[in-house]
DNA sequence: TCGCGCCACATTGGATCCAATCAACATTTT
DNA sequence: AAAATGTTGATTGGATCCAATGTGGCGCGA
């Protein structure tokens, strides 16, 4: 079930196929986990147990481990084993800020260089976001509202900047699903996806920076909202 | 002589001593000589040759390699090994602008909170690079400049974003260490670093951040050109 | 002589085994 | 009875061993 994703066929890389080693498969596996909540923040991971599931020895666990750790993912004491990370309301609105800021300078280089087939491309993965909203599939629509603002961006030319970008996203996703899953922020989100690029189509930076800053910064404020009232964090 | 940091004890730390795991000694020395250009861009990593080097078995030296990867501070392709990444100058200068972003954003936040105690602690630290200056050590003069810019912004209480600067800094360490060896930028620095703090000691943001702002910039643009110019890259 | 394919070696990837450390429980002592 | 201490079980950390893969060299044939 899991081997499914051994190989990640990314098509619309141009044939640069990219094989993955057991642990990077392994830290694949288990980051979905978490981000999908299935490993409660504080929660111990076992590397026996961890190794039996998967059917294998408990080194490439291990070196899993040491990719998520660096990812941010979890937490390692030596002799005491790895724990899910935990982040603080406080620290999440901080990344919405970081995100807003960054996608705000990404937006500006990108908005010059748009061409046609960007705009139908950012169209193509809203309508497929829309899709998987009235499915109710949150998992997929996190990545796939990733992909989307990633899309938007990549005009930009600036990988480095997603890069870091995709670093950010990483640590608030798991609040992202659970939030999804409490509110109905799916809907407000897709009308402004619409109007983003709509501002974009139209070249307008004025408008379309604080637009997305905007966007950006409410989301933020929702899901840090959402986290206190619940005190599950 | 790699022991010695087996244990990271850092006395400004609250008395929280932290232990190291082999791998994470390891991936601390050998992320040095990556900085300090021992290991050359494209050049490979042999698991069997360091672990003879540092008089251990492979395995820590694949789980560090597994941390400097995330780290991005090399590449490892599956069944053939651990490259030293590579990165253009134009990544650079596009590093160097997220730093401008990112740093001037924490300043912002910063300034206000700024107390006397924070002016004297920056004081010293630039005391000690222009010590280091003179003696030319400039593997010190990298980690006493980040530590800085670190220290300045502190104030700042942004936990995330000094996270995200360290991992940028990181990439760009390799490069400045180089340039240092060939320009002298150093007196510049110390000029501009002086004139910064004096900035924020006045509280003038209107002035502070512009001047923030250019002395990263223009120290990207002048380590690029350097770059570009010797072909080394 | 050049090109293709096969084979041996070197290097990485993964599994098993042994040692070190921690935590919890039981025992002893005050 | 409470606290301190010893001891045992569980878990992680590290080393050695075996398997898989990639690379370079050699030979064979056109």
């Amino acid at each position: 079930m899991w081997r499914e994703m051994t190989t990640v066929g990314n098509p619309s890389e141009k044939h640069k196929l990219q094989r993955l080693s057991l642990p990077e498969a392994l830290a694949a596996s288990l980051r979905e986990r978490i981000l999908n909540g299935e490993f409660q923040p504080g929660e111990a991971l076992v590397q026996e147990a961890l190794a039996a599931e998967y059917e294998c020895s408990r080194m490439p666990v291990r070196e899993a481990f040491r990719q998520l750790e660096a990812e941010g993912l979890i937490e390692t004491k030596v002799h005491k084993g790895a724990f899910v990370s935990s982040i603080s309301p406080d620290e999440v609105m901080e990344l919405f800020e970081l995100r807003a800021l960054i996608e705000c300078d990404l937006l500006l280089h990108a908005i010059p260089k748009m061409t046609a087939a960007d705009f139908i491309a950012c169209q193509e993965i809203l309508g497929e976001l829309e899709r998987v909203y009235t499915e109710r599939e949150m998992a997929r629509w996190g990545s796939l509202n990733a992909a989307f603002h990633r899309r938007l961006l990549s005009p930009a030319e600036r990988g480095q900047s997603i890069l870091i970008l995709g670093g950010i996203n990483l640590q608030v996703e798991r609040f992202v699903r659970l939030q999804l899953l409490l509110t109905e922020a799916f809907e407000t989100a897709a009308l402004e996806h619409q109007q983003l690029l709509v501002l974009c189509r139209a070249r307008d930076v004025e408008q379309a920076i604080p637009y997305l800053r905007d966007h950006i910064l409410t989301a933020g404020r929702e899901l840090v909202a959402a986290m206190k009232s619940k005190r599950k964090f």
